[in-house]
DNA sequence: GTTAGCACTCACCTCTTTCGAGTGCTAACA
DNA sequence: TGTTAGCACTCGAAAGAGGTGAGTGCTAAC
């Protein structure tokens, strides 16, 4: 059977009266909401059609239509089609910009879930290829020398060393130099054993304190195995009661707690192909986490300049505000990059 | 009316049995939990005088008995005053210890609620008068400085400064021994603004990132205004259907997902006087959270060495085990001690 | 192809009944 | 005087019984 234009207006208004409702949809709201003129009854020959096409279902016998994943899926990649949203001004939401990346993505995280009205999550980007940039030790006290480890990007890494001997300012100078000539510009996979051999037998008798500094840079421009992400706005799910009756409300906070299942969403999310709009939509099942098989999760990738890339992802009941939801997805993508470009 | 022996151990025994179950206990449960030997209808007699006193309450009146706020009390201030319980090996959850602090506090406000089946929360120890220990400035490149600052306790901020002009080696030694010998060993009230003019004087030219390195510096040992606190374990409120009953829980989990609530607990636990133990109780209506008055939160500070102190707590029922809260409490206090004492 | 009409279904609400755990009170007992 | 057995009573929770109404599928007529 085909979905024809008369099919996919009836769909589509019963996609949309759902997400506002809430309520399966019968024949006689859609007879009047639309501007078809028809009756209830075309309408329920038309719904029969659209539920043996698997794209709306019944929840028992006697009640009205609500749309399958596929149906929304139906009605999202049409939305997803439209042309572009203007953008709007969320990007003085983050003007007063916190100096510390943490803070911003709080922020972030925190102004999409007041919006939206949905959970929300981002990931701190992934940086990836890093190069030292920058590495020096310095003396803060007899027993205690401080590494400062520049990468790429500008991030900033330090470790307190300590060590037994007083080191003289000499010293200081010619490990610093050591360090800087030899490590500077290097990417995680030059740093093998042989160099760190090299450079530890150059350090003389100071080789610990060297394998010391140089342990903390590789560390450093390592990818983070532990994904950061800060999420928000994790009790709106009370406001769909569809998500929250008893156990379900427990499992969905759950995956909120540990981030092992939301890095498996950020995973998704980068790895996949999204075109460029960057938009990505998981529809019930399709979500990455099973306890999310009653949520619609929509995602997108941002990037801070350089390379740096994290998804943002919003997590909602399936009759989510999807026109909304893309369009506020959209704006904060332009935010961050153009407040990235004022650097 | 007294509170005799017998009446005491009823009350108790009506508590923990309220503690496991969940459930109003009748005349009768007593009558056989209890090694009394008193038939239920003594037990009704017992009860009806400690329900007068205001120890335990009906919540209707064909039921059995729960403990009243003020039951709870009596009972949480006996175990209290009960000998010390031996310190376990909670220590060795911690001994893989994390670097970085914030994850320290994550992995114990995690290990807590695994243990105890309850929400925990705590907060990033308070530092106050903080003074400056070591204050530098380096290149990374032509148009960056980093300006790294070690306060005492070793903690390290750093700050990139972008300058338009270059500047060379032997600027960059003369501005760096003019901040340590003008701002070693202060504290933020030291910092003041005759002191800053006259540094920006000797600066010369370079007055400006002086200036900003001043600023930086000033920043970094001015206390954090916005105090973090780390939770874990939320969704164990699901474990307890009085907490849980739709609205309560949307409210409760509210309460964590913003600090400002969380903190007050904080400055109540730190403020108040709560001897050598350490640990306070606060039942019902007791806590300083209004979302939190069908709680109860046990609070501990823990110090990390130098006079870092700051606050564990954990947020369960009101009938909640308080024996095994309290001397898991105990050992984490310990364990962190210790944790700092090998430093 | 569209529509009106009608019998049917079934979640949901309300009202009633039943059940049982637990109580308070009284009278008897040690 | 303290303890106990017995009994009538209370009231929430669970189970059952109608009633209601939104919504359906089917059929026959337009």
């Amino acid at each position: 059977m085909e979905l024809d234009e008369r099919k996919r207006i009836i769909l589509h208004a019963i996609v949309k009266n759902y997400l506002e409702t809430g309520e399966p949809v019968g024949s006689r709201t859609i007879s009047k909401y639309t501007d078809l003129n028809l009756s209830s009854a075309t309408i329920r020959n038309e719904m029969a059609d659209l539920e043996e096409m698997g794209l709306i279902l019944q929840p028992h016998t006697s009640a009205g239509r609500i749309p399958s994943d596929q149906g929304y899926r139906v009605y999202v990649d049409e939305m997803l089609r439209d042309k572009e949203k203007e953008v709007e001004n969320m990007k003085e939401m983050l003007l007063d910009k916190e100096e510390k990346l943490e803070n911003l993505l709080k922020q972030v995280a925190k102004t999409l879930a007041v919006d939206t009205n949905y959970a929300t999550m981002i990931s701190a980007p992934q940086i990836r290829k890093n190069k030292l940039k920058f590495i020096q030790i310095s003396k803060v006290d007899d027993e205690h020398l401080l590494a400062t480890i520049v990468i790429e990007g500008n991030v900033i890494k330090n470790k307190i060393i300590t060590v037994e001997e007083v080191l003289d300012d000499a010293t200081m100078l010619k490990l610093n130099i050591l360090l800087n000539t030899r490590l500077d510009g290097l990417a995680v996979e030059d740093i093998n054993l042989g160099l760190i051999a090299a450079v530890k037998q150059e350090a003389g008798i100071h080789s610990e304190i060297i394998g010391n500094v140089i342990d903390a840079a590789a560390e450093s421009i390592t990818a983070d195995e532990d994904l950061q992400i800060y999420t928000s706005g994790t009790t709106n799910f009370f406001k769909y009661p569809e998500l929250t009756d008893n156990a379900k409300a427990s499992e969905l906070l759950s995956t909120f707690e540990d981030t092992s299942d939301l890095s498996s969403i950020v995973e998704n999310t980068l790895s996949a192909e999204n075109g460029e709009t960057g938009i990505q939509v998981y529809i019930g099942n399709e979500t990455p986490v099973q306890a999310m098989k009653d949520c619609s999760v929509v995602t997108a990738t941002y990037e801070l300049g350089d390379g740096m890339k994290g998804t943002v992802g919003i997590i909602g009941p399936k009759r989510m505000d999807y026109d909304k939801v893309i369009s506020t997805l959209k704006n904060m993508r332009h935010a961050l990059d153009d407040l990235y470009k004022k650097e």
